[in-house]
RNA sequence: GGAGAGAUGGCAGAGCGGCUAUGCGCACGACUGCAGAUCGUGUCCACGGGAGUUCGAAUCUCCCUCUCUCCA
C-alpha cells in the first residue's frame, strides 16, 4: 500500500517518496513561547503528531524536528511586562507546551533546538547569504533582498513577484531596499536581549531559525516540513528563499499544512482574542477527549470548535470508550506484551479484523484521512455487538480485536483510560460510593425509589454517574 | 486588486464519474420502578445556483453567488 500526501507546492497528492528510502526527516515550525498555547495550536502539534505516529508506523525510522522561537518581539515585550528576563520567560512557556502537548499525548520531537541556542548557526548562514550577494547590511541590520532571488519566489505563494506589487501594502521602512526583503539579523535597540554579531549586538530574524535548524540537523533536503497554513505566507515561502539561495539545493520535498481552527468560522488566533488554552478546554473535558476531536477532521479541512462539537465528539469517543471496554473485560486477564493462548479464532473474526485493519490503513494512506480511519473503529463496534448477540464474543475473539483495535488506534494518539470503578478519586472515595450504592440497593429492593433516586441525582450533582444492569456500576464523569 | 481553500441529509463530516461512508441528534419500539447503557426500526437516497460534457455527475468544464484564509 502507498502513501499519498497533498502537497501545498504542487497543489496536489503524490506519492511519499522519502529522499532516502526508508527514512523520513520531518520538521514542523514550532510555537513562540511566550503564552499558554490555545487549542489552534494543539490542533497543529496533533496532527503532526499522528502523521509522524503512522509514519512510524508503516517502518520509516523517522527524525523530527521542532523548533522553539524563543527570541522575538512579542517574547521581548511580554518579559518587560512581566519584569523577568526573555529567556527565563520563554523557558517557562517551553515547558508549559511540554505540559500541555504530554497530556494531549503528543510525543516529544527528536530534537527540539531553541533559536536563542542556534545563534552562531544563523551567522554563519546569514555570512554566506551576503557572501553570495543574496543579502546585504544597513546600520548593522540584514535584510534578504528578494529580488535576487526572484527565480526560486513563488513556490508556495504561485505568484511572481510582479503578481505581488499590485495592491501591496506599502511598508515604510528606509532601511529595506524593497519593502518585499525581509529581516534576517536586527540591531538591538538599547535595552534589548542582543547577541554578538559581525554586524553588531542584535538578534535574528524569525523566517531564518527554521533554515538554519534544518541545514543544521539535517543538512539535506527535508522530506516533510509542516505546520498551519497561515504560515505558508511569508513564513515558509521565505524559508525556502533563504535555504535554497544558501545551499542551492532543493529545501523541502512535501510541504504539508494542516487547516485552521475556527471558532463562528473565524481562525482562532491570539491577535483575533477568540481563543481558549488548551488548560482552559482540559478543565472541562478529558484530554482524549480533546485530542478526538481534533483527528476527528481531515487535517487540512477548518474545524469549528464550539461546546456542541466537543460535547458531540465527547458522546462518540465515550462509544468507542465503551467498545474498548467490553473488549478489554471479556478478553479478561492478560500479561503484557504476552500473546495468549486462547484457542483458534474462527476465520470469519480473524478476517473481519484484517479488512477492518486494512480500511484503516487504506484511509491513512489517502493523505491521513482520519475521518474515515476513526470510522473503521465504529464498524468494529458493530461487528463485535453482532458477535456479541450470536453469542459468539468470547476471550478468544475479543482479544483479537482488542489488539487491532488497540494497535490501530495507537496510530492515532488515542488511548483509553480506565475510568470505571476504583481508582479514580482515591480509595477511600471509591468505598464510599460503594457504601451509597449498597444502601441504594437496598433501597431499591424495598422499592423506595424516592431514596434511590435522591441517591444517583445526589452522585451525578457530584460528577458520579450510576448505571444500573445486573449490578450497580459507577463512572466519574470527565 | 491578486492568490488559495471551501459550500453535501436536522447538525458535523467523508466521498471527487456509476456501487445510498461514518458520527451526533431526533422519533417510535424493546429492556428498565424511572434514568443511563444496550438492541431494533425509521429520519422522504442530501450534495450553493445556472449552463454544458457524458449512456450516466455530489464527483469533469464554464459562469454566478456566498464564506473563510493569506498578501512582507
Amino acid at each position: 500500500m502507498t502513501l499519498a500526501v497533498y502537497n501545498t507546492e504542487t497543489r496536489s497528492k503524490q506519492v511519499f517518496e522519502p529522499v532516502e528510502e526508508g527514512k523520513v526527516c520531518m520538521y514542523v515550525c514550532g510555537p513562540t513561547v511566550y503564552d499558554d498555547c490555545h487549542v489552534g495550536h494543539a490542533r497543529t502539534y496533533v496532527a503532526f503528531d499522528t502523521i509522524r505516529r503512522y509514519l512510524e508506523y508503516k517502518g520509516y525510522g523517522v527524525t523530527y524536528i521542532q523548533n522553539f522561537t524563543d527570541v522575538d518581539d512579542k517574547i521581548i515585550a511580554r518579559a518587560v511586562e512581566k519584569g523577568v528576563p526573555p529567556l527565563v520567560l520563554s523557558e517557562r512557556y517551553v515547558q508549559e507546551y511540554f505540559d500541555d502537548m504530554g497530556r494531549l499525548n503528543v510525543r516529544r520531537a527528536s530534537i527540539h533546538p531553541k533559536a536563542s541556542e542556534t545563534i552562531p548557526d544563523m551567522i554563519i548562514v546569514i555570512q554566506g547569504l551576503i557572501e553570495k550577494g543574496y543579502a546585504y547590511e544597513v546600520n548593522r541590520s540584514v535584510y534578504f533582498e528578494v529580488e535576487k532571488a526572484r527565480d526560486i519566489f513563488g513556490k508556495l505563494r504561485h505568484q511572481s513577484l510582479e503578481d505581488m506589487r499590485d495592491g501591496a501594502r506599502i511598508e515604510v521602512d528606509e532601511e529595506k531596499r524593497s519593502p518585499k526583503d525581509f529581516a534576517l539579523w536586527k540591531a538591538a535597540k538599547p535595552g534589548e536581549i542582543s547577541w554578538d554579531s559581525p554586524w553588531g549586538r542584535g538578534r535574528p530574524g524569525w523566517h531564518i531559525e527554521c533554515s538554519t535548524m534544518s541545514w543544521k540537523y539535517i543538512g539535506r533536503t527535508l522530506d516533510i516540513h509542516g505546520g498551519g497554513m497561515d504560515l505558508i505566507f511569508p513564513h515558509h515561502e521565505s524559508e525556502i528563499l533563504q535555504a535554497e539561495a544558501y545551499t542551492g539545493q532543493q529545501f523541502v520535498k512535501y510541504w504539508l499544512h494542516n487547516g485552521f481552527l475556527e471558532i463562528d468560522r473565524e481562525k482562532m488566533s491570539k491577535s483575533l482574542g477568540n481563543f481558549f488554552t488548551i488548560k482552559q478546554v482540559l478543565e472541562r473535558y478529558d484530554p482524549m477527549v480533546l485530542r478526538f476531536f481534533l483527528v476527528y477532521t481531515h487535517y487540512r479541512s477548518p474545524i469549528d470548535f464550539s461546546d456542541a462539537a466537543m460535547e458531540e465528539a465527547a458522546t462518540a469517543f465515550g462509544r468507542l470508550t465503551r467498545l474498548h471496554m467490553l473488549l478489554k473485560d471479556t478478553a479478561g486477564e492478560l500479561e503484557e506484551g504476552v500473546i495468549p493462548d486462547l484457542g483458534e479464532p474462527d476465520e470469519d473474526v480473524l478476517k473481519t479484523a484484517f479488512g477492518l485493519r486494512k480500511d484503516f490503513l487504506e484511509a491513512m494512506d489517502d493523505d491521513f484521512n482520519t475521518r474515515v480511519a476513526i470510522a473503521t473503529f465504529f464498524e468494529m463496534d458493530s461487528k463485535v455487538k453482532d458477535l456479541q448477540k450470536a453469542g459468539r464474543l468470547d476471550r478468544k475473539h475479543a482479544y483479537v480485536l482488542l489488539s487491532t483495535m488497540e494497535e490501530l488506534t495507537a496510530v492515532l494518539g488515542l488511548v483509553f483510560v480506565e475510568k470505571e470503578g476504583r481508582g479514580i478519586g482515591g480509595e477511600l472515595a471509591g468505598g464510599l460510593v460503594q457504601l451509597l450504592i449498597e444502601l441504594r440497593t437496598e433501597a431499591r429492593s424495598r422499592k423506595d425509589w424516592a431514596t434511590a433516586d435522591l441517591i444517583r441525582d445526589r452522585l451525578k450533582g457530584l460528577g458520579v454517574r450510576l448505571e444500573d444492569g445486573a449490578t450497580t456500576t459507577w463512572k466519574l464523569e470527565r
